[in-house]
RNA sequence: GCGGAUGUGGCGUAAUGGCAGCCGCGCCAGACUUAGGAUCUGGUGCCGUAAGGCGUGGGGGUUCGAGUCCCUUCAUCCGCACCA
């Protein structure tokens, strides 16, 4: 009989369910270790075929781990806030407590259909009040710590308090956007709505009026990574730039921090490079430019700006603020003004994405006024332009069109002159391109003249510095990251306002509920759905923060929770934190580069920094795995109305007709003609009918009900009501053929195919073999079943070897040379390709193996019973299967296992989870004899065995007396002979 | 524009600088047969009857020897992008 692979899997599956198998324990004598996969949003599509193939490779690795010996920690749970559920909700009314709900349901119920070695008891969903209670509670440490640069750490906000009361702040190193000192009497002389408002400039949690990504449609602020082009990444809604009180993280104070460590990170280099050009660190100079007075003669103050080339200062020939910037007002003369203001709503007015759009559209305004070069007195004009930008530097830049790209377009655009101060090293026509590179000499640059300009970089910042004009400093690309979503679906943030001071809740008033709403919608005034909570005040008294967190806040520590789940008291105990450190293989998709990945690295520094966790790092070892992209199926639906201009019965166009050229369509015409005069009485011919391609709409058709590109009509006229009637214009032989196209696999694009079916048809191991066969796990590829049968036969192949008909036929016998050296190869080969995330090489090597042992016809014990154990991180379904039968032994145990009768304790020793991993034994792969390939000018011409003890000179001798070589040499002389040991021998004519 | 990655049979892919194409799909031929999406055997990079020749996106280089290392160029994918 064949293997019955539903019967074996349900068996199993039950069994380590009802058993425990995979509880991980914390105290243990093992080595431990952390295998930890990004935790999945559930979504309403289900687990898709994407997800499992990071959950395959993570799971092969942690059973490998646990067959070596160590105490493995491998753990799943959900990042259940979001905004799908909360979408679902406006629409249906349903809870997104409920629609979460479900879909964790279905989730887990797929999961567990593919075999995973989870340790269910450790479970945690970042929308459950014991767990949100937690992540509030390390936003309370952030609002209530400020970063001290001296310490380069963060601290508790007491002892910066402590320092104002002392000495007031001119002593403080903070990151902070104060500039103006007070002194320990100013401090106290505050008051506590002063005070409130001077330490959130210190906070690392903190509120504050700043530029957001605001879409309207969400009706709620983004951060930056949530910004794809200008619209949001969820949706594809228009974004707007917009001035609003936030709340705010201070992860620029970690920006140097979070770049540096990088360096010794095991992460790949592409999200390492991600983050770096993030984090965007950036050295230059402030420089500051006097404003030139006002004709009444009054003076106005300084224009700062950043640069990285103080070099060109002399090559200035104007100064570009940011329409936002402060300045504006105050500088712009009244001849200006109107020309000012305008600009300044144009600018407002345009969305991110049409600003993005039209990147190369230069515009700008003169504001009428003047600064004086700090060197040659000089009049320069300030202009205002959108190229540069509000928040990043100080808002302002000096031009120097004549080695800056940006401000060439500019001065080109407004014919502002450009003066060229280095002399580049090559040819170059200025009236083309500015020349950008750091390199030259200086020149037309008074006391720069003649530098080589890294040498003049930095005799100018000394010159700078000496005069007071500005100083050296170091920018970061990286924002703030904005914390406050106007969203119902997330952890309420835990603050209320007292008298419009904002004030964090106690540790044991946590977790502070999400309230009920009667709609999950924004208020009429605008206020965020929680808002709408009937009598939900602080102390029924005062006004809660209406805001939610975002996303990712529960996701920033979700791998210190798996080591403590259920604690009460803390978010892990110490000991748990002192055992499991930190993750030491993490695997997900390379899409949370600058998010997720960011933002756990930021709070995991921010708890080390309060001794809260010994690690200052998440993850030490991470692996991206590849999409699996979906391939989406199309119909084309011939587009017509009648005489009102209302669409009438769909008319669905196989592809060959639908693509063919237009001059192709003649028949096209003649049938849909037919079809419309036996339908519709109304039609007037030749009066709408003009076929071109946009005739055509192309619409996504679920792949479920496609088949190698055939449309299955019966499935598709029920799939959709209003297709019930629809027409169908097919090729030749009848069938109607889709179109397709690889894209992200998502539900809109109907091209989701979930593990299920496979499951079913073939099996998990199948698909846990099959999703590791495809390739590489990092690399990105369309998802095919194209060759499943491959492994699916080998599945059986495996069953045979140890089975003859229905009986198990193993020998205990010893094995032969041959066998042994089949094994201990695939034993070499299996802990390196593990070892190396090589997953796909390590399915061809089993199939070898099989294939080999099966032609030696072998069924000793001494080799299956260790190749069983190879097996079973890879397919542990089967693997379990033979171990039990491979040890009658453990019948009892097998017929109780199915009762659920066995102690936890008991079974675990008799699961194969818990074998040992085989050893190597070198001994077996060596031959005594190597076959010589032997090469003349590298060409391989024949072969020749010779001992493998044989010396370098001695083969050379052989090999050189050997008619073929005499042949291949043609009479010649060689030249000269390379013998490589037991490798190759090549001889050069 | 900057950064990262990838280019090998019809397809997915494999090769510590040492026999290019392992393993699988597909395809071809055959065996068995209770006719199946089963199993087994053989073949399958391209050109050529063969001997042989040509082959890892293109061009160049290093080397006895290059898919692999170096330079250059092209193509595709992904990320970032007016960051001064």
């Amino acid at each position: 009989m064949e293997y019955d692979f539903r019967e074996v899997e349900k068996k199993w599956q039950a069994y380590w369910a009802a058993n425990k198998t995979y509880r991980t324990e914390d105290n243990s004598s093992k080595p431990k270790y952390f295998v930890l996969d990004m935790f999945p949003y559930p979504s309403g599509a289900g687990l898709h075929v994407g997800h499992p193939l990071g959950y395959i490779a993570s799971d092969i690795f942690a059973r490998y781990k646990r067959l070596k010996g160590f105490n493995v920690l491998h753990p799943m749970g959900y990042d259940s806030f979001g905004l799908p559920a909360e979408q679902y909700a406006i629409q249906t009314g349903q809870h997104p407590r409920i629609t979460t709900e479900n879909n964790i349901a279905r989730y887990r119920e797929q999961l567990d259909k593919i075999g995973f070695s989870f340790d269910w008891d450790r479970e945690v969903r970042t929308s459950d009040p014991q767990y949100y209670k937690w992540t509030q509670w390390i936003f309370i440490q952030l609002f209530n710590s400020w970063y001290n640069k001296k310490s380069n750490k963060a601290e508790k906000i007491e002892t910066l308090i402590a320092e104002f009361e002392k000495a007031g702040n001119a002593n403080i190193k903070a990151a902070c956007e104060l500039t103006e000192t007070f002194s320990s009497s100013d401090w106290n002389a505050f008051s506590e709505k002063d005070r409130s408002d001077v330490l959130l400039n210190y906070r690392l949690a903190f509120l504050s009026n700043t530029m957001v990504n605001w879409c309207p449609q969400l009706g709620t602020v983004l951060a930056n990574e949530e910004v794809k082009e200008g619209v949001s990444e969820r949706g594809g809604y228009p974004v707007e730039r917009k001035l609003m009180k936030q709340w705010s993280l201070r992860i620029t104070a970690y920006a140097d921090r979070l770049l540096t460590d990088l360096d010794a990170l095991d992460w790949t280099e592409s999200i390492k490079e991600a983050q770096r050009n993030w984090i965007g660190k950036s050295e230059g100079t402030s420089l500051k430019f006097t404003i030139a007075p006002s004709p009444e003669g009054e003076g106005r103050g300084e224009v700062e700006v950043f640069t990285t080339r103080p070099d060109t200062i002399f090559g200035v020939s104007f100064v570009t603020l940011a329409p936002e910037h402060e300045l504006v007002e105050k500088l712009t003369t009244p001849e200006q003004k109107k020309a000012v203001d305008e600009y300044i709503t144009l600018a407002k007015s345009r969305s991110e994405r049409e600003r993005m759009a039209d990147v190369k559209k230069i515009t700008g305004v003169f504001t009428g006024a003047y600064v004086i070069h700090p060197f040659t007195e000089k009049q320069v004009p300030i202009w205002i332009g959108d190229y540069v930008l509000a928040g990043y530097g100080t808002g302002a830049v000096m031009a120097v069109p004549a080695h800056d790209s940006r401000d060439y377009a500019f001065a080109n655009h407004f014919g502002i002159d450009k003066l060229i101060i280095i002399q580049p090293p090559v040819e170059w026509d200025f009236e083309k391109n500015s020349f950008d590179e750091k390199e030259g000499t200086l020149i037309n640059s008074d006391f720069l003249n003649g530098l080589e300009v890294k040498a003049a970089i930095k005799k100018i910042i000394a010159v700078i510095e000496e005069r007071g004009l500005g100083k050296g400093k170091t920018n970061f690309r990286l924002r703030d990251a904005i914390f406050g979503r106007q969203r119902y679906w997330g952890e309420p943030i835990p603050v209320y306002y007292e008298n419009g001071i904002p004030k964090v809740l106690s540790e044991n008033e946590l977790p502070l509920l999400l309230p009920e709403v009667d709609k999950y919608l924004p208020t009429e005034t605008g206020e965020p759905p929680l808002a709408r909570a009937k009598d939900w005040k602080y102390k029924g008294e005062f006004e809660y923060e209406y805001s939610t967190m975002p996303g990712w806040a529960g996701s920033s520590w979700y791998f210190l929770r798996y080591m403590d789940a259920h604690n009460d008291k803390a978010f892990a105990s110490k000991e748990a934190i002192d055992y499991w450190q930190n993750v030491d293989l993490y695997i997900g998709g390379a899409e949370h580069a600058t998010g997720h990945l960011l933002y756990i690295r930021f709070w995991t520094k921010f708890l080390n920094d309060l001794g809260l966790i010994p690690v200052t790092e998440p993850a030490k070892k991470l692996i991206n795995q590849g999409m699996i992209q979906g391939v989406s199926a199309f119909v084309y639906r011939f587009i017509y109305s009648d005489e009102n201009g209302k669409p009438t019965i769909p008319i669905f166009v196989s592809k060959n007709i639908a693509l063919k050229p237009l001059n192709d369509d003649v028949n096209l015409i003649n049938k849909i003609d037919d079809i419309i005069h036996s339908q519709f009485s109304f039609y007037e011919k030749g009066k709408r009918f003009h076929l071109a391609p946009h005739n055509f709409s192309k619409a996504h058709v679920d792949v479920n009900i496609v088949n190698n590109d055939i449309l299955d009509i019966e499935a598709f006229k029920n799939w959709r009501e209003e297709y019930k009637d629809a027409i169908f214009i097919t090729e030749e032989n009848g069938n109607y053929i889709c179109g397709s196209e690889v894209e992200k696999m998502s539900k809109s694009k109907w091209n989701v195919v979930s593990p299920d079916k496979i499951v079913e048809e073939q099996g998990a191991d199948c698909l846990r073999l099959y999703e590791m066969f495809l390739g590489p796990l990092e690399q990105s590829k369309p998802w095919s079943t194209s060759g499943i049968s491959g492994v699916s036969n080998f599945i059986r192949k495996l069953w045979r070897l140890y089975h003859n008909g229905d009986e198990l036929n193993i020998s205990n016998e010893p094995a032969t040379r041959p066998e042994l050296k089949t094994l201990h190869k695939t034993i070499k080969k299996i802990a390196q390709d593990i070892e190396n995330f090589s997953f796909n090489t390590s399915v061809s090597s089993f199939m070898i193996c099989v294939n080999e042992l099966t032609e030696f016809k072998c069924n000793k014990r001494e080799v299956l019973e260790p190749l069983a154990i190879l097996m079973a991180p890879y397919a542990p379904h089967i693997a379990e299967e033979l171990w039990i039968r491979l040890h009658p032994e453990f019948e009892a145990i097998r017929n109780n296992a199915k009762l659920g009768l066995i102690k936890p304790t008991l079974t675990k020793e008799f699961s194969i989870t818990y074998a040992t991993f085989p050893i190597c034994n070198e001994d077996y792969l060596v031959e005594s004899s190597f076959n010589y390939p032997i090469s003349f000018n590298g060409k391989t011409r024949f072969f020749q065995e010779y001992d493998r003890s044989l010396s370098k000179e001695d083969v050379e001798k052989e090999v050189l007396n050997l008619d073929q070589t005499q042949k291949y040499l043609e009479g010649k002389a060689p030249k000269k002979v390379i013998v490589v040991h037991n490798k190759i021998v090549n001889i050069v004519i």
